[in-house]
DNA sequence: CCAATTTCAGCACCACTGATATGG
DNA sequence: CCCATATCAGTGGTGCTGAAATTG
C-alpha cells in the first residue's frame, strides 16, 4: 500500500514539474509526448491510430490532442495517401522548434529527476518493468502482430 | 526520460486496476483514500483541512470528495466543536462496511502489485523517496509546524 | 483588521462510452 | 457485409483559480 502511494505521489510530482515547464509553450505533457513521437518518425508524420497505439491512449484522446496541436499550428492534418479512411498528423516547422526548445529546457531540469543518476533511473525502470509487462506494455513492436492472441477488448 | 515514462505508465496501470475494484462500491481511489484515512483516525472523523493536508490535495478537491461521499451516505458532515469555522467529516456505519469490503478485495489482488514481494515493494518505495522528499513529502507530521519556513504558496 | 476554513462558480485537462460517417 | 479509422457529443473525475461567507 505504501508502494502504491509512492508511485501515485511520484507521478503527481513529476507531472506537475514537467507540465509547468511545458506550459509556456502552450503544451501539456500529453501534447508534448505526441510532438516528440512525430519528430522520432522518419517523415515527421504518423496516422492518428499509430499515435494512439504508441502512446497507449484512447482514440478519442488522440483526436483531441491533435486538435489542440493543430489549433496551435504545431501540426497539420492531411489525408493518409495509403488509406482513405486514415488521417496523418504532420509536425510543422513551428512544431519542431517548439518541441526542441521544450526538450532542451526539460533536459536542463532532468525531467524533474534531479539527483537521480543513470543507475537510479535504470533501477526505477527495472523495478516497474514487471508491472508494465503484466499490463501488456512492450509488445512485439517491429512487424506488428502484437496482441494477436491476447484476451482482446470489448 | 524512460524513467519518467515508466512512472507515468505504472501509475496509470495501478490506478486503473484499483479504480476498477473500487467502482462497484461507488468509489474512486481518491474517495477510498479519504475513507481509509477516516477509519484510521480515533473518532472516525476529521476536519476537512486535515484530510486535505494528509492526502495532499487541494481544499476544493476535499470539498468535492466529501460531497460525493456524503451523497452516498458513507460520511456525514458536522460542525467542528473546537473551531466554529471548521467542518468535520465523520464516517458512517455504511462507510465503514464499504471501506472494509473494498479493502479486503484490494488486498486479495495485492493492490495491483501481484508478483511484487515485500522486498520489491520496499525497493520501489526507497527509489522514489528522494523525489518525494525533494517535493516536500514526509514533513514533520506529529506536532505540526511543517512548512513553517518553506517557500510557501502565492 | 488579518488569517484560516470552507464553499461555490468556473475553467482546463484527461479518460471513456456511444453513435456516426467514411472507406478497406 | 463486416471491420477499421476518425470524429462528435456527452459524462465523470481531477486539479486548479478567484471570490465569498464565516469565524479565530
Amino acid at each position: 500500500m505504501v508502494a502504491i502511494t509512492s508511485i501515485m505521489r511520484a507521478q503527481q510530482i513529476l507531472l506537475a514539474q514537467v507540465d509547468a515547464v511545458v506550459k509556456p509553450y502552450g503544451l501539456t505533457f500529453a501534447r508534448y509526448e505526441a510532438l516528440v513521437l512525430l519528430t522520432f518518425s522518419q517523415a515527421g508524420e504518423l496516422p492518428l491510430s499509430k499515435i494512439g497505439e504508441r502512446l497507449m491512449v484512447h482514440p478519442t484522446s488522440v483526436t483531441n490532442t491533435v486538435d489542440r496541436l493543430e489549433r496551435s499550428g504545431l501540426v497539420v492534418r492531411r489525408p493518409n495517401p495509403l488509406d482513405g479512411r486514415g488521417v496523418l498528423a504532420a509536425i510543422t516547422e513551428r512544431g519542431r522548434k517548439v518541441v526542441d526548445d521544450a526538450t532542451r529546457e526539460l533536459m536542463a531540469m532532468d525531467f524533474g529527476l534531479s539527483g537521480y543518476d543513470e543507475a537510479a533511473c535504470r533501477e526505477l525502470f527495472e523495478v516497474l518493468r514487471p508491472l508494465r509487462i503484466a499490463a501488456g506494455d512492450f509488445t512485439p513492436r517491429p512487424s506488428e502482430p502484437g496482441r494477436a492472441l491476447s484476451p482482446s477488448a470489448r
